[in-house]
Formats: structure tokens, C-alpha cells, sequence
DNA sequence: GTAACTGCAAAATATTTGCATCCTT
DNA sequence: AAGGATGCAAATATTTTGCAGTTAC
């Protein structure tokens, strides 16, 4: 089943080789990718800009989200019902291995809410933990 | 009182102009300081290099930490008391404002503990929050 | 005096922009 | 056919590395 097709014509985009392919590896991947991942997994297939024009749509139309990271490579994760166009829920915990490096989505593992100083608004926020994963013990 | 002096000697690392400099524009600053804000705070009066290997020098004796952003630009700020060499304990919720797009150290708010998934190990975990700050509202 | 630190030059990487061409609708 | 998407070339920006000269201790 088409799923790549029903999320490009949901947000009004065009349906082409190379949005299909990229959306094909976030729906595969387990966890999050970053450019340069996606540059690899296709094989230079599609030019490097078209790789970094792709995922900037994909992030206005709220279909992936950035998350935050420590050490200049952003990463991109597939947003789940929630997100909507240019108002992501992005509330769950990401978890970044310091052995093999994977960044891994804690669907299950929500960002709690923080008490902030008086006068703080507070309209998305983010976790990242890192340490070593289930795979790497 | 020097306190630059006192941090620089602590840390068995030399005294020099461009250490100093750097270190007092951490302890003026607000919030947090990208490479470039510190390029520009001290007028190119260091070579640029100088400052990507004080960042690091900093970092890695735990002087500053780093704190995750999605832009692609890494932010640094003073640790504080609990930060030691190779081993930060960057627990504070960092606050960058959607306004002003200052980031602010909440130093008081630290990050809660979440529960993750069986065989997972954190040995660090990060937290921004993005909203609107005290002073733009 | 010696080791550590800095500046300069240059290489390696990463990201953005303009424009002509091609593809989707 | 028209507008959007892509590829290519090139401009920018960012980060790293090597080495020679300088400075702190």
C-alpha cells in the first residue's frame, strides 16, 4: 500500500521519485536520519540539493521534525498524528547511543512538562538522552 | 577580581589574552553563545581558529557545555558547579525564545528523570524548551 | 628552554542560490 | 500549458588540519 503516495497528496505536494524514495527511508528507518544518512541510503541517486530542498518541505508541511542535537548534525524524524502543519507536537524522548551512534525514537517515553520561571511561555520542547542502547549492552 | 584567572589556573591551562576574553564574555553573557556571537563579540581580534579550539579546550575540561539547538548551530554556556572534566552534568532545561531567539539557561529548572524502555542506559539527557521569553511578552 | 598556544594558509565539508530544464498535474 | 521540482554550477559558510612562529611557565 501506496503510504509515501497518501502522505505527498495529504500535504498538497507533488508526487515525485525523489520525495517518494526519501519518505520510503523515514517509513522504513527505525529510527531517526540525518542528511547524511539519506545521502547514503540513496546512493547519490538524487542530487545533495534536492535532498536538503525535500527535507525542508517535509518540515514546513509538518510531515518530519528536527531534532536537536549536540554536535551540529541536525536530525530528522517522521512526525506522528499530532503534527500539523507548522505546529509540531514533537513530545517524545529521543535517545542517542554513544556506541553505535543510532538515534533512537522513544514513542512510548513522553517529554514531561517542566515548571518554568514565571513569565516563560512554553510552546514546544524537546529531550534528547543519551547513553547506550538496548542493542549495544 | 579575576575570575577568569582563577577558572583558566584550576583547569592546569595556560593564562593567555584569548582565553581570558572568551571566558569573560561567557560570564557576561546572559544566555548562551554561538561561535559566531563570540567572533563577533571580540571583533576578530582572534584568529577564528583560535576560537573553535578554545570552545573545545572548554568544553572537554567541562568549563562550558554544549546545548543541543536544531539549527545547526551549536550553543555554549558556562557550566556550572557540578560540571567536571569529561563528565558534564548538564542538567538544566535550556529556554530558546521563538522571539528573540535568545537562549537562556534555566539553571533552576533542572531536567526530570524519565522512565526509558527496558536495557536502556542514560548517562545524559538534554532538554529545550522553545516558547516565548519573559522579556518579549 | 620547553611545551603549550596562536595565526596563517589551505584543505575538507556543509549549505545556499540562480537558472535552465524537466516532470507532475 | 503552467507551475512546481530537479540538476548543475557556483557562491557562501563552516570546520578541520598542518606547520611555523610566539608566548606562558
Amino acid at each position: 500500500m501506496e503510504q509515501q503516495f497518501n502522505i505527498l497528496k495529504k500535504n498538497g505536494l507533488s508526487i515525485t521519485e525523489g520525495r517518494k524514495k526519501i519518505l520510503e527511508l523515514f517509513l522504513d528507518a527505525e529510527g531517526a536520519l540525518a542528511h547524511a544518512d539519506i545521502e547514503k541510503h540513496t546512493d547519490a541517486a538524487f542530487d545533495r540539493v534536492t535532498v536538503y530542498r525535500t527535507l525542508q518541505t517535509f518540515v514546513e508541511k509538518g510531515i518530519i521534525h528536527q531534532i536537536p542535537t549536540t554536535d551540529n548534525a541536525i536530525l530528522y524524524a517522521l512526525c506522528k498524528d499530532r503534527c500539523e502543519e507548522g505546529h509540531h507536537h514533537d513530545e517524545h524522548v529521543h535517545f542517542i547511543c554513544d556506541n553505535c551512534n543510532k538515534t533512537i525514537c522513544l514513542d512510548d517515553v513522553t517529554v514531561p512538562d517542566v515548571k518554568l520561571p514565571k513569565g516563560f511561555q512554553p510552546l514546544q520542547s524537546a529531550m534528547v538522552v543519551k547513553g547506550i542502547c538496548d542493542d549495544c549492552r
